[in-house]
RNA sequence: GGGCGGUUAGCUCAGUGGUAGAGCAGCUGACUCUUAAUCAGUUGGCCGAGGGUUCGACUCCCUCACUGCCCA
């Protein structure tokens, strides 16, 4: 941080990109262009259809046919062609891209000239017949072309594309312009967030909104981004997790509510993690975590069928079978299937001992409960490849969770593992306030954390006192889900605009 | 936070201490069914930033920035 070039403001006039050949070029023939009376930013422009339904439509025509009737379409010029009196472009709108074939002879002298000023990287609008080429491939031959708008910089190179992973996720735009499947990637996304709420839906859940800024911070380890509301002189928390106030809302009466928006953890940045992601949350009355157990298979089984119309899938080279029922193994159980450790019959002694030969650090007084979830993590997640449910956590890391039925040590919760990555929370809830509130008292006592004072929320704890029914509650990572049906490596690839440092110094030079 | 890799023309990439390269894009010209069009010519570089070693550094060393991967 002591970089004195640090801080130094960007000026995009001048410092985002330095004015080329190629830039120079691409004003002149702007200039040029406005001198003929150009108006180089359109208004407007009427398309009969988009590229996709045109070619549809033609798709049978004959060779050596045109067709009687004229279309429109509009898109970016993506390349250009040029063959002496003739030229062949490509234009590509959001479905597509089509030929165009543009003959001097048909536009006349004066618009092919005005042409041959448009450059790849602009918008136009075309119209004209269609026929085949000898090659089959159904072209526009163009009656009419029109600039829509000129664009000033160069595009990304034809053939190989954009592949620099840094300028494709910190200008999102040329990545969707150059690189047709992340295209695909955020359509599903849609489509799958979308499913989601329509699966929902019909079963009678209502989609609510919650506060994402919140006056005290929630979550037991993670920290919250902080902001501050000027005119109540304020301290306010970027949400960590909307559950508390979605359990409000099945005190007040709601008995099916879910709610799809960001949580925020200021913390690092990895392939798995931003620092605002999305959460699917929702809260069933009257049902335990077995029945949203069920319901979280049945989701993500219901996306595998509607999305990709298979359950097994292959994520980074390693078929996935989604297929049900998923295998379900109690946390402890599993160290001892995965790992080969019989924690249950050590004593703490023993598994600190285990943790400490792997080289991590334990806090003085860690409970048992926290050595058992430590060794999991290490020994056992990475392992969880096919779909698995991890249920039956020790009460100490489940500050939300209602007791085991018969056994007090555990929950009654579970987390669904995939390639090896969480992608959910689920749990009966707690509703015995006094023991939310000596369990949330608890909790703060053993905060490592530091930076944030931690507290009570009583009015939760309040709520609670005034009686929610018992109630599953369940919670998935919509962006890891969207990376598994997607086939992403990171979850960059799955959120348009990921975070990103600050540029600085490369940003300037360029 | 640690380790390893990357950063060279607008884009994709070569370049192991001796005058910075290719393809695409751009520019000039030829060409009226091309499609990664072709052919001929041509412009374009603070080799991420700073420091050091050296007669000489894109190249070796150090620091920093950003980035990708792995680990914590």
């Amino acid at each position: 941080m002591s970089d004195t070039t640090e801080n130094q403001p960007v000026h995009p006039e001048d410092g985002a990109v330095k004015e080329s050949e190629v830039i120079r070029s691409k004003k002149e023939n702007l200039k040029a262009l406005r001198a003929a009376g150009v108006e180089p930013y359109k208004y407007g422009f009427d398309r009969t259809g988009s590229v996709e339904s045109i070619k549809l439509k033609y798709i049978s025509i004959g060779e050596g046919v045109e067709t009687a009737e004229s279309e429109s379409v509009a898109g970016r010029l993506v390349s250009i062609r040029e063959h002496g009196k003739t030229t062949f472009a490509n234009v590509k709108d959001f479905t597509g891209t089509i030929q165009l074939y543009i003959k001097k002879d048909i536009l006349g002298e004066e618009k092919y000239s005005l042409f041959k000023k448009y450059d790849i990287g602009d918008i136009v609008g075309v119209t004209g017949t269609l026929f085949k080429t000898k090659t089959g491939e159904l072209t526009i031959k163009v009656t009419a072309l029109e600039l829509l708008t000129k664009s000033l910089l160069p595009m990304p190179e034809k053939f190989h594309g954009l592949k620099d992973k840094e300028i494709r996720y910190r200008k999102r735009y040329l990545d969707l312009i150059a690189n047709d499947d992340v295209k695909k990637t955020f359509e599903t996304r849609t489509r799958i967030i979308k499913e989601i709420r329509n699966f929902l839906d019909t079963k009678g859940f209502l989609e609510v909104e919650t506060p994402m800024m919140h006056p005290i911070p929630g979550g037991a380890k993670a920290k919250p981004f902080m902001t501050h509301h000027n005119a109540l002189d304020m301290q306010l928390f970027m949400r960590i997790a909307p559950e508390l106030y979605l359990k409000r809302l099945i005190v007040g009466g709601f008995e099916k509510v879910y709610e799809i928006n960001r949580n925020f953890r200021n913390e690092g940045l990895s392939i798995k993690h931003n620092p605002e992601f999305t959460m699917l949350e929702l809260y069933e009355a009257y049902t335990d975590y077995k029945g949203v157990m069920q319901m979280c298979e049945d989701v993500v089984v219901h996306l595998a069928d509607v999305i990709i119309g298979a359950r097994e899938i292959e994520y980074q080279g390693q078929k996935i079978n989604l297929a049900p029922p998923w295998k379900r193994i109690s946390m402890i159980d599993s160290i001892k299937e995965f790992a080969g450790i019989d924690a249950k019959n050590m004593d703490d002694a023993g598994l600190a001992g285990m943790l400490k030969a792997k080289g991590i650090e334990l806090r003085a007084g860690i409970s048992r409960g926290e050595l058992i979830t430590i060794l999991f993590e290490e020994f056992v997640e990475a392992k969880l490849i096919q779909p698995v449910f991890i249920t039956d956590f020790p009460v100490e890391v489940s500050p939300l969770s209602k007791v085991n039925r018969t056994n007090p040590e555990i929950v009654e919760r579970f987390e669904p593992y995939i390639f090896g990555r969480e992608i959910g929370n689920g749990f009966s809830e707690l509703n015995d306030a006094e023991d939310q509130e000596a369990r949330f008292k608890k909790q703060i006592e053993m905060d490592t954390t530091g930076e944030v004072a931690k507290e009570v929320d009583e009015d939760f704890v309040e709520a609670l006192k005034y009686g929610m029914p018992p109630t599953g509650g369940l919670g998935i990572g919509i962006d890891r889900i969207v990376m598994f049906l997607t086939n992403s490596a990171s979850i960059r690839d799955v959120i348009l605009f990921p975070h990103m440092r600050h540029e600085n110094i490369r940003h300037e030079a360029k």
